[in-house]
DNA sequence: CACATCATCTGGTATGACCAGTTGACCACC
DNA sequence: GGTGGTCAACTGGTCATACCAGATGATGTG
């Protein structure tokens, strides 16, 4: 219904440009930024937005600032985390870069798989969550956005139950994403969120603690997901002019 | 030899601190944090350092700020990326946490074995960069130093094979932790750095463009660093009083 | 040519002021 | 009792102006 209004602050708004910059490429890895002097100048913000926007660059390893020197431009790609990986999946021009997306999908499914069968075998006693988690899923089985939610949160008890905080830490980048496009998630994981039998096949064979098991239908229902994706990047790929809705 | 002397900015000290603050759980969840002005009045710094400092930890969402309200501190579990990896890994007492440890090597196989796969698929001709450092491998076998930075090129030009840029993010975490605990990590994976045959059943299958294959020699290599560390984990959990060197 | 010196770039720190959003107490008013 | 206005006192956000400290390259000197 209301969603609340967007608000940033300077220092956010000089973060987003610089950055975006950086990612798409009109600043070369290896070049110096303006000084910080002249950049306020030519941003027209004070000397602390610029130093708190850069700071948060070097910390995201976009940039490398050095005391007395020069702040220059790192190759993104060579140093970067998984945070990164929201930013580029939308390009400047608003569009999604499928390219992107099909990079994430695919260490989704590679990192899902992984996580339930570990989970199956460190913590099968999740799955009386996971069964809760189905029930409101069948109970909403036409809210695509209520369907969305379970889905994450099915996950989520998932990855807890793996007892990885590396897994956790690299799904919550994942989940980033989905939050921030959940509309165009929700459109590319339709077959995936109805299919509910498919989550509890998940849940059954973590209860039973078959790992391999789980492992086997967490990739099934992953795939999903991530060929669509792929189905759409050729789509984009062949007749970007086609557009409009697609009945599906 | 020598390495470079540590130098860090106070905004890096102020920020480091309650970093560590919030990651070992002196702050908890859901607390509010001093505010900027009595924070530099307890840390003896100015407002800025202080200010750049809460903007990063609000970027790795370890905080929460809002502007004219209170700055939370958030639960690091469920925000933060993969970033934090490296600073979980090391307790604030200097010691190596190796469940983290754990974790981390468990998503290496999990990713590591995926990238090899895809590799194979999508870009075997990587395959003639893979025998140079194999060849180099060779030549230095006896120093390990040496070998683990050839291991990291390994991989590093597999993961560029994979054609995917959220491997490519996910793998420079993990790296990032290789490169800042170097010492610990050629220890721990003595035996995959010296299994140069291994490599190059790796190599020869992504040449051949045998996926399957490929995922499955990775694995069988990385499951020994992962296996080595679940040693350690428990050998540390039992006898944590027989410290002491090992020959090994 | 080797080397110390120094002006002048760069980023880092400090201060004090003021702007802007949030909160809660208080007070009409209906 | 509930509604909404007002105001003081927080909170974070922005700004301008100093000055400190490291890096760099030109310059002078042996």
């Amino acid at each position: 219904m209301f969603k609340p209004v967007e608000r940033k602050s300077l220092s956010d708004a000089v973060f987003e440009q610089l950055r975006d910059q950086i990612v798409s490429g009109e600043m070369e890895p290896g070049s110096a930024l303006p000084s910080e002097r002249v950049l306020c100048e030519m941003l027209d913000v004070n000397r602390g937005a610029v130093r708190e926007a850069l700071k948060r660059l070097d910390q995201a390893r976009l940039i490398s600032i050095q005391h007395g020197g020069a702040t220059r431009v790192l190759d993104f790609r060579e140093t970067a985390g998984t945070d990164l990986l929201a930013e580029l999946l939308m390009r400047s021009n608003g569009e999604v870069d499928f390219e992107v997306a099909r990079s994430m999908m695919e260490l989704r499914t590679a990192l899902g798989s992984d996580i339930a069968r570990r989970c199956a075998t460190s913590d099968p006693s999740v799955a009386v969550g996971l069964r809760q988690i189905i029930a409101q899923m069948r109970s909403l089985k036409r809210d695509v956005e209520a369907l969305q939610r379970l889905d994450m949160a099915f996950w989520q008890a998932v990855v807890l139950g793996s007892e990885n905080i590396a897994y956790q830490l690299a799904f919550n980048s994942i989940r980033d994403v989905h939050e921030r496009f959940g509309a165009v998630m929700s459109q590319i994981m339709n077959d995936e969120l109805r299919d509910i039998d498919a989550h509890e096949r998940i849940a059954n064979a973590i209860e039973a603690g078959r790992g391999e098991e789980a492992e086997i239908e967490a990739r099934d229902l992953l795939a999903r997901g991530e060929a669509r994706v792929r189905a759409v990047a050729l789509r984009m790929r062949d007749n970007q002019d086609n557009g409009g809705t697609h009945g599906n």
